[in-house]
DNA sequence: CCGATAATTTAGTCTTACCTAAATTATTAT
DNA sequence: ATAATAATTTAGGTAAGACTAAATTATCGG
């Protein structure tokens, strides 16, 4: 998160500890202030109201981090479903590129009705995922499944095809949008250095030496093949 | 104004004042409050607080009322063309009917960008107004000029095309909607009642008897014929 | 196990912007 | 003109939600 210009939303505090909490271990105090850009006593006692309304928006003790109560996960999902809709929409209809849809849908992501929400989703024929592969939680707000790896986590001679890309920096997007690293592109890895974690992937007919602060951002689904 | 959800922005406040204002007068504390929906005292404080700020955006004297100054009237057009270029979107891509689009684009017009405002208004092909009629205020924010007149002035014989419609209500916007009257409808004047003030009009084949509560919100241009 | 360091919480302050009630100023009718 | 009434402003209170600094609790290496 870049700068504040306003007072953070309970909707932000919630969208952020589903994101931190994807982990399975609840969010700690000074992660969400980072992500929140505020300092980690302002979310101590946000926290600490969020925990104690009814009904309970986030399970809470103290030094032990923040979790979401079911009814938090559903607010959460609520925030990340208008985000994703609202990121496909502006590419999908207005010609935007996808790093300069963030920030934009960030803002607006907090003042559309459930009817708008499902008027876009229905417009853009109910898709599953943004511009960047992330899944759109459903109208009912589940989350829906993914079995995907980070690329990282791959190894000479096996081949994947990219699902998502995981990150909101608009240079590294700009970036990978250029090298035509999105999501639906296969790839074959080709070499790896355990010194410094690059690895060196085939795309099409080019080669590119990728950093761990680009292959842990991108999510693949593994194809099983070259495997005898 | 409705119901209050949250504090009124400062945009909320420019855009009432703007409204208000219209009739060339400033705009007293007690008309704000009511837009506002908060007390008369708190509108006196944010008030003072908006004459002081550098650059003002209002100009107050005690007891005297509110009005814009030059860069006060600059943000309140650049929120009315949000609003109006928001509802024009909603209208003719997500297939809102006019008395649908009012809440919506009073929540979108504070958050969308002036990137984003521009795009919506090149993908509509720049309109000039907006689903009720009302004028969009140029991208360079001024207002263009318009010579209507209220429908509650005419008298019998008279000839005249709807122009806007400047209602929010929903119920009052949808029974217009579903008799007919609407911008670009073509209507003469049969009879007026000066114990009520109702107008009879000829629309079409049909008659309509309106009050004043309806002729005094839609502007019609008089087409001068049927006087010789 | 224990001290050093890091993370977290508490306590207290500040700002914003609302409210109510009281005081003041303006307007209107007689 | 003046009394009654209406409109407006002032004064003082409250609630959020940020901040800083100080106190507390956890964690980790030796």
């Amino acid at each position: 998160m870049k700068e504040r210009t306003s007072t953070p939303s309970t909707q932000d505090y919630l969208k952020h500890i589903y994101e931190l909490t994807q982990n399975g271990r609840p969010a700690s105090t000074n992660d969400l202030a980072r992500e929140l850009d505020i300092k980690p006593a302002s979310v101590t006692g946000k926290i600490q109201k969020l925990a104690k309304d009814k009904p309970a928006l986030v399970e809470y003790q103290k030094h032990q981090g923040v979790s979401l109560t079911p009814s938090g996960k559903k607010a959460a999902l609520e925030v990340i479903r208008h985000h994703r809709l609202l990121e496909t929409w502006l590419v999908q209809t207005l010609g935007y590129s996808w790093d300069e849809v963030h920030a934009e849908a960030e803002r607006l992501e907090h003042v559309i009705s459930e009817d708008l929400e499902r008027r876009i989703a229905a417009a853009l024929g109910n898709p599953t995922r943004d511009p960047h592969g992330e899944l759109i939680p459903t109208d009912g707000l589940k989350m829906p499944n993914e079995d995907t790896t980070p690329l990282s986590a791959l190894r000479p001679n096996q081949n994947a095809t990219i699902r998502r890309v995981s990150a909101q920096d608009e240079n590294l997007l700009r970036h990978l949008n250029d090298l035509g690293l999105v999501p639906g592109v296969r790839l074959e890895i080709t070499d790896f250095s355990p010194f410094d974690n690059n690895l060196t992937i085939k795309c099409g007919t080019q080669y590119f030496v990728l950093g761990s602060n680009i292959t842990t951002k991108i999510f693949v689904e593994v194809v099983n093949s070259s495997r005898r």
